[in-house]
Order: C-alpha cells, then sequence, then structure tokens
DNA sequence: CGCTGGATAGAGCGTTCGTTCTAGTCCCTT
DNA sequence: AAGGGACTAGAACGAACGCTCTATCCAGCG
C-alpha cells in the first residue's frame, strides 16, 4: 500500500507533463467555448499530446477530461480572485478593483478569455450531471473566498455569505455581458454598483 | 411594390405555420443547451417540419435560424420582463419581484429554462458574429426596459441607464448560478440586493 | 540482459453532423 | 383546365465527431 503509493507519485511527476498539458488546454479551449463547440482533435493537437494519451489518463474520456479541466480554470479563477481581494483592505474598493481586472484581462484577450466555467456551466445543465456539480462546486469556492473578505471587512457571517452570492453572479453576468458586446462598461459598471452595496453593509467607512 | 408587399403579406400568413414553428423550438432548444448542442434534425424533429423547409425559410441554415431564434427569446423574455415590472410602481421592489418570477419559472421548468439567450450568447463569442450581435441587442433591449423603470422612479437619466445594465447583468448571473446549483437562492439574493441598491439611488421613500 | 508495464502514436471504426438535391404536393392565378 | 410558384419531404453526401485498437517506445527492475 505505501510502497504503491510512493510509486504512484513517481509516475505522477513523471506523467505530469502530458496530463497536465491536456487540462490546461482544455480549460483555455473550453473559456472560450465551451465544452461542445471544443473537439477532442484539436484539443490533443493543441496540447501536443495524442488520442492515446488522452484516453490513457483520462478513461472517461471527454467528460473526465472536462471535469478536471473545470478543476483547474476553478483554480486559475480563484487565484486572480484572491489576489484582487487582496490588493485593498476595504472590502467594497477590493470588489471594484477585482473587476477592473477582469475588464483588463477580458480586453487584453480580445474578448476570448471570460469566465473559465460560465460557457461550459451553461451547456452543461441537465444533460452532464458530473460536470455541472464541477461548475457549480467552482462557484461555491469563489463565493467563499468573497465572504472571507467580506467577514473581515466587518460584515456579519449571515450576511456576508449572501452578499458574496450576489458578488459572483454579478460579476460572472457583467463578465458575459462586456464578452458579447466587447465592451468594458458592463464590467465597470458592476464593480461600481457592487462596490455601492458592499459599501452599504459595511459597518463604518473605511 | 405595393401589389409585391400584399402578396408577401399573404404569404407570411400562410407560412407562419413551420417559419413560425421552427423558430418557436429552436428559440425553446437553444434555452436549454446552447447553439452547438442543438443537432437541426432533431430540431426539424420538434417542430414537427422537414429539412427542406427549415432551408426554404432559412437558406443560410442553421446559423440564420439561430439569429431568428434568438430574436424570437428576446421578445419573450421582453414581455415577462414588461409584466413583471409592472407588478409594481416602485422600482426597487418590481425589480426584486421580477427576481422571483424568473426563480418561480427555472424551479418549475426543473431548472432547464434559464435565459434563452445565455448559453447561445457565450458560445457565439469571437467565432459566428451575427449570432453574437442578436445576443447583444436582446441585452440592450432589456437593458431599456429596466432603465425606463428606474427613470420612471426618479433616477436620473444616465444613472438609471447605468444602473439597468448592472441590474441585467446580476439577473442573468444569478439565473445561470440557480441553473447549476438547482437552488432559487442566488436569485432571491439577487432580487433582494439589486432592491437595495436600486432603492439607494430612488430619491424618495415608495 | 531481457522482461514488463506505463506512456505514446495515429489509423480507422461507426456514428452523427449540417447541408444539398431531386421529387412531389398543394393552392393560387389566369 | 392548365401552369407556376411556394412549400413539403426525406434520401444521400462529405466532413467531422468521439472513441477503440494495435503497434511501438522506453525506463526500471530482476
Amino acid at each position: 500500500m505505501a510502497a504503491t503509493a510512493v510509486t504512484k507519485q513517481k509516475k505522477q511527476q513523471a506523467e505530469a507533463g502530458t496530463r497536465e498539458r491536456l487540462v490546461r488546454t482544455a480549460s483555455r479551449l473550453m473559456q472560450h467555448g465551451g465544452y461542445e463547440s471544443t473537439p477532442v482533435k484539436q484539443l490533443v493537437r493543441e496540447a501536443e499530446a495524442t488520442l492515446g494519451s488522452l484516453y490513457h489518463f483520462f478513461p472517461g474520456g471527454k467528460q473526465e477530461l472536462a471535469v478536471a479541466a473545470i478543476g483547474h480554470g476553478d483554480g486559475e479563477f480563484a487565484q486572480m480572485l484572491r489576489a484582487a481581494l487582496d490588493s485593498d483592505p476595504d472590502a467594497a474598493r477590493a470588489i471594484e478593483a477585482t473587476a477592473g481586472v477582469l475588464a483588463d484581462a477580458l480586453a487584453a484577450s480580445d474578448w476570448r478569455d471570460g469566465c473559465p466555467v460560465t460557457a461550459t456551466a451553461l451547456e452543461s445543465v441537465g444533460r452532464l450531471p458530473e460536470l455541472q456539480e464541477a461548475c457549480a462546486r467552482s462557484f461555491g469556492h469563489w463565493q467563499e473566498l468573497v465572504a472571507a473578505k467580506l467577514r473581515a471587512s466587518g460584515i456579519e457571517e449571515a450576511e456576508a455569505a449572501d452578499l458574496a452570492v450576489t458578488v459572483i453572479a454579478t460579476l460572472e453576468g457583467a463578465e458575459m455581458t462586456s464578452q458579447v458586446t466587447r465592451s468594458r462598461t458592463p464590467l465597470l459598471l458592476a464593480g461600481r454598483h457592487l462596490s455601492r452595496l458592499v459599501g452599504s453593509y459595511t459597518p463604518a467607512g473605511t
């Protein structure tokens, strides 16, 4: 048991290359076009892997890889979120700054790099339960990050949790609107309004 | 010219059956799974039409039909939005009521009938420009409906337009979150928070 | 040194995709 | 009654889909 565990660890280091490349590429492509619009062959080509490798690492095929890709996107977005939220001690201003960061990233990618989960989430509803759950988990993680920031700014526990749900939902909706209209404005407005909303819950000024 | 116009009018009444059925079915299926996940054959079957009819009415094929379907979904959603916004003279309360209506409709459809545009909008970004523009137009229409309501409640012109963008974005994001998590809560929270936000802009109480 | 099993490689499977095409039906006009 | 255009009908096409399969490579071990 212990021996197999060690072996497995070694193997994972060795295989990290191809497996990681597949997951990262899948995450990026699904961020752009979602699940159905991302053919396995293109995925494998861009990841510089082969079909053999894909089905070796993911016997469950495209869907299993997609679940892993959502997990990867979850982590990446969470990292960006943490950094943006830490940029200002005040929660309201930090959230406005986050919207700004999202707007910049979106514009810099020619409006391609939206939320790494949204597109897939909508496709998965009611047809790919495992994917749908992975997406739901991602939203939960991000909400928790925001909630922690709100609590740190003195907002009461339950209120913070509720507010965090709306903050993430608004950022998601505004990001989609910015993508489709090719304009930073929706995200910047969302930032401004979320800041005002959050500010109305914080006990004191800064 | 006038004669052709009359002829056309007659024809449109005659052809309303099949063409309308195709558009309505496309709108419904795309509401659930988006563009790529909706095969033409299934579409034609459920609309009780045939491929011949589809390519007769929409020489541009699936994409042209999709644009028409987005337009149809736009109109349907706008109608619902108007009704919900009219349910209360106060803008803040009306918007909260709207979120409630969306939550009820979503739950009643077993979380399938989300926004008729969102899924397609995300898929269209950067690959199907005509579809993307149709989606952007839809968002614009809905924003205008909300903006009018806000202005009617005494919010200043420019402020109302900005706020309307965030209201629609938040409702979109919350609806998606509700769909994926199979829970009314995100929509209901969005309604409560939007109400508070809008209330902070309205001049007087009620 | 040969053996073994994880990893790579891609041709090819059956299926399904969007679309085209020809044939046919129906009704309006003359 | 005859002609013509709008509409219906679905078989068939090439391309692309996700996936399977056999062959090969190569590092680690007895």
